[in-house]
DNA sequence: GTTTCTTTCGAAATCGTTTTCGTATTCTGA
DNA sequence: TCAGAATACGAAAACGATTTCGAAAGAAAC
């Protein structure tokens, strides 16, 4: 029942290694009988080829690595989802590490895959990561890399995001058009792109409605966490008594802000409307509901592997690599927070 | 800059293959100066060893099989987390799969893991699984074996688990500690062990404190989601005035609960009040914020892979391995809903 | 009957590391 | 001075699969 080898089954079958590797991978000269004979056998004894040896070989790891800021956010470990379940579709592992939105971690990870010979890299980068030169290492190894959600305007790779101004400019849009007047933004870090863009989306929609920016209105989640979210509510109620809406970056300061105003009585979205962003599973179990945007995670897991797998084919075949991105649709959900 | 092997470093350095791996490894028979030599010509090319070069002579892979039921919730993805970090610290990497809490799929895992010659697997078993030949055929091949969270009774394995009786029994008696008589009880699927130990918690509770036990109060959530506890909240608002608390088997039924008693407007806890299971994330973000049960995730991570660790040196030495079963302590969280 | 071409198979090298064993050199003590 | 022990190194055989190349045997052609 322990695992057999090419050669214990050459012997019983009186055949030479050679032969029965030949037989498995339907070579042409192997006659139909021994193919017959070899392949039953085989698959009797459940024979199955020695990963490791394959590799020395071939080169071919069958493994990609994943790299992942968060692991317990919704949205991140719905992307997993879908990079898993198109992987197991082309008979590929994935092996997944996670950040921790840490730039030095990051760096390590990308040693641990390379190290690993993974065929692929699929990553969304940490928001503290503001050097790329573990970047230019794989790029500089040939290793497709695609990146997801977080990216780097910097270099040029296969990436599959969402358009996080248009989308951000969709949620400051709706708010206006509930006849909202001030509105603030829980905003995120400064470094990642996605925060910037959303940001640049909420300016541009104030703009684009002649609406004046003013940037006490704007608070900064570093962790982009519900206490923040939950803190600033208690600073807005308290400094900015004339803000009537908040588009936070992402759902959880979304939400500890509408826990906040749900403790001082403070009418949602009557008094203060809100808004957030991702669509997590919980926007939709708070009372209010949680107006926000969707992203869809599993779709751009999916796609992120197909991104992948296209490249590495490209690569086998001695083609230039083409790199695209992929943008990705987001919807603006409206539920009662709005 | 591409990866160089022991020979490419022997022959710059004018040293035998042997000589270089040795010195690597700090083998006795190396003189102190041409091992100094070695290690710095090694750091300066950043060399790292061919993993499956490696793992044809000593048969060690490195890394280990993670198979979670549902990757997006909160508490796996919290056990995962546990685990690749007690993972990093011993130079393991992780695959991790996931099984959608499908018997077909975790086979299937099962397989690939063994295909891929983990050194261990660490597995929740999934709702439906109902026959363990998959789980016997690791054991027989000899690799350590843990389960977390989710076990079967059936095997003896080393596992991770908490008293999901004991814990059920605390929220249930809590409950009546603040006046409650009539507790009905949304439980989970009939298979997995933890759901029937927090039933049959939950009836022990009843029995010593003198509460009647009536059939009609238990409800069952195969999917335990949120949308089944909203429903069960329908029927008992509607059929049964008398209910004036829920136990439910996890925090997204109770929240499912909460949010429909919201709506009609219910006033919790005085008319009814709700306990939940797990404490995730969501539970404190809520109106009223959810009571629960804390299961510590991370920390059954963390344990889950030491006992595979030292399962795994037991195994090195010849040992016979001896199996443990911890029991992690849960703790009853007290918020609002109660 | 000799040559040429297929068909079918196997020997052996290879991937990059680990580890056993042997050998050459130096060092010890009497 | 020399046996014996320690020290430092290398040759070579694994691990298990893949693949190149060559060779044997039979079929076909002249």
């Amino acid at each position: 029942m322990s695992n057999l080898t090419l050669k214990d089954i050459a012997k019983t079958l009186n055949l030479s290694i050679t032969t029965v590797s030949k037989a498995l991978k339907d070579y042409p000269d192997v006659s139909a009988k021994t193919k017959e004979r070899v392949k039953a056998y085989a698959k009797e004894v459940n024979f199955t080829p020695n990963a490791y040896a394959a590799f020395l070989r071939t080169q071919e790891s069958k493994i990609i690595g994943v790299i992942i800021p968060r692991l317990n956010h919704y949205f991140f470990s719905n992307v997993l989802r879908g990079i898993m379940n198109a992987a197991e579709e082309h008979n590929y592992m994935v092996i997944v590490l996670n950040s921790e939105e840490s730039y030095e971690l990051e760096q390590k990870q990308v040693d641990r895959l390379l190290r690993q010979n993974v065929d692929g890299i699929l990553m969304s980068i940490a928001d503290s990561t503001h050097e790329l030169d573990h970047i230019n290492k794989i790029i500089a190894q040939k290793i497709p890399l695609v990146f997801f959600d977080k990216y780097s305007k910097l270099s040029d790779c296969s990436s599959v995001i969402i358009n996080d101004q248009k989308a951000a400019f969709a949620a400051v849009e709706h708010l206006i058009q509930q006849g909202k007047k001030n509105i603030a933004h829980f905003r995120g870090p400064l470094l990642p792109q996605n925060s910037i863009d959303r940001f640049l989306g909420y300016r541009k929609a104030l703009e684009h409605y002649g609406l004046e920016y003013r940037k006490e209105w704007v608070f900064r989640c570093d962790d982009i966490s519900s206490d923040e979210g939950y803190a600033y509510a208690k600073t807005v109620v308290e400094n900015h008594p004339e803000i009537d809406a908040v588009f936070a970056v992402a759902d959880m300061p979304a939400i500890g802000a509408i826990k906040y105003f749900n403790e001082q009585k403070i009418a949602i979205p009557e008094q203060i409307a809100v808004i957030g962003f991702s669509n997590w599973k919980i926007a939709n179990l708070i009372t209010p509901s949680l107006s926000t945007i969707n992203q869809p995670g599993e779709l751009m897991g999916q796609k992120a592997f197909e991104l992948f797998y296209s490249e590495l084919q490209q690569l086998k075949k001695g083609d230039t690599v083409d790199r695209q991105i992929i943008e990705l649709d987001t919807d603006l959900i409206v539920r009662s927070s709005t």
